[in-house]
RNA sequence: CGCGGGGUGGAGCAGGGGUAGCUCGUCGGGCUCAUAACCCGAAGGUCGUUGGUUCAAAUCCAGCUCCCGCAA
């Protein structure tokens, strides 16, 4: 089958790699290099570098939307004339032109079950509000965000302490799995369940600030929440004036009467959250320094019990 | 040339022109029914790299390199 893959970020490489394997893949599209790094380097999305790996055609329209680039896009795409398009975590909306100019239409591969956690952030909020279970869902793209017709469903369980960073991993691998299922069904017709929108709810974009953790919060939310940045965004506080990302934390035994934020234990670097109980922070790195293990920062960081975070 | 922090014994840090220091770990010994406890002792560092200033550089200056935060 003919397929143009649109995505940016790593989460889309496992699904492009698996459908170049067995399908053609004629185009890659993915969001122009425009940032620069630190020093001033222009980094390609992991999708671009996958693509230039496998000889792949690239393109990196600034919108598809609209101004020259759309419709330069646009031309490139009906050229094609792909069978199919396959788009995960690309990064900008499909105009109605391009959802309706493939036969079998534009899929689209989404990182939770669907319809809860629509959005930019499914994999994140997902673990933010504690849920024991996510998975991946692939679609039928349309005009709504993520509110097409679903095509097939993977689930993946979430254990007590997985980040983030495991979950997308996780999903990643399932997500690469289920586009070839839904690819080698879809010339026979595959049947498509509508979406309760009744049972929807949106993970949006997260910002720096929502990154800053809010200890006057319950234990448990504030356990989720860390584990649910890591590894990115990260979730931070300020110790001593000092920025600190959490990448790690554990729920504590240790419950105490100071306040919110405050150092319970020095030598466990537990917190006091809101309910009074304790989040012990286990992996941390400070300004300019590296990401080490609660241990080995406390040991050249001396840290008093009573001082207070977030400030 | 976006802004900034940093590279010091195994780990994490302090020091900031002239005996290299702290916490932890390691090794040996002691105490103890016992211990991630406590006490005593020891080993372990060309202070990232190159060059410059100086009687003297980890420390000041310049280049290089690697790491990291912010901002995008």
């Amino acid at each position: 089958m003919n397929i143009v893959f649109m995505g940016t970020p790593d989460f889309a490489v496992s699904a492009l790699k698996s459908i170049h394997g067995r399908h053609n893949v004629q185009a890659v599209f993915t969001q122009p290099d425009k940032p620069k790094n630190r020093g001033k380097k222009i980094v390609f999305s992991p999708v671009k570098q996958a693509a230039l790996d496998d000889g792949i055609e690239i393109y990196q329209p600034l919108s598809l939307r609209k101004g020259d680039d759309a419709d330069k896009a646009y031309d490139v795409l009906r050229q094609l004339s792909p069978d199919c398009i396959v788009v995960a975590a690309y990064g900008q909306i499909l105009p109605e032109r391009i959802l309706s100019l493939p036969k079998f239409g534009c899929i689209n591969i989404h990182a939770s079950l669907l319809p809860k956690y629509r959005g930019a952030a499914p994999i994140q909020a997902c673990i933010i509000n504690g849920e024991t279970q996510s998975g991946v869902t692939v679609m039928m793209m349309e005009k709504g965000l993520d509110t097409g017709d679903m095509l097939m469903k993977g689930t993946v369980d979430i254990p007590p302490e997985m980040t983030a960073g495991e979950l997308h991993d996780s999903l990643a691998a399932l997500g690469a799995d289920l586009i070839l299922k839904v690819l080698d069904m879809l010339p026979d017709g595959i049947t498509a369940e509508k979406q309760d929108d009744s049972l929807s709810c949106y993970a949006p974009v997260i910002s720096k600030e929502m990154c800053r953790i809010d200890f006057s919060r319950s234990a448990k939310n504030v356990y989720n929440f860390i584990r649910g940045m890591s590894p990115s965004p990260c979730a931070y506080t300020f110790l001593n004036g000092k920025r600190l990302k959490v990448y790690f934390a554990l729920p504590s035994d240790i419950s105490s009467d100071l306040p919110a934020g405050s150092v319970a234990d020095s030598k466990a670097f537990a917190v006091v959250c809101g309910d009074g109980k304790c989040v012990k922070l286990a992996s941390v790195q400070g300004e300019g320094g590296k990401r080490m293990s609660a241990e080995d920062f406390l040991r050249g960081n001396r840290i008093d019990t009573g001082i207070i975070l977030g400030e």
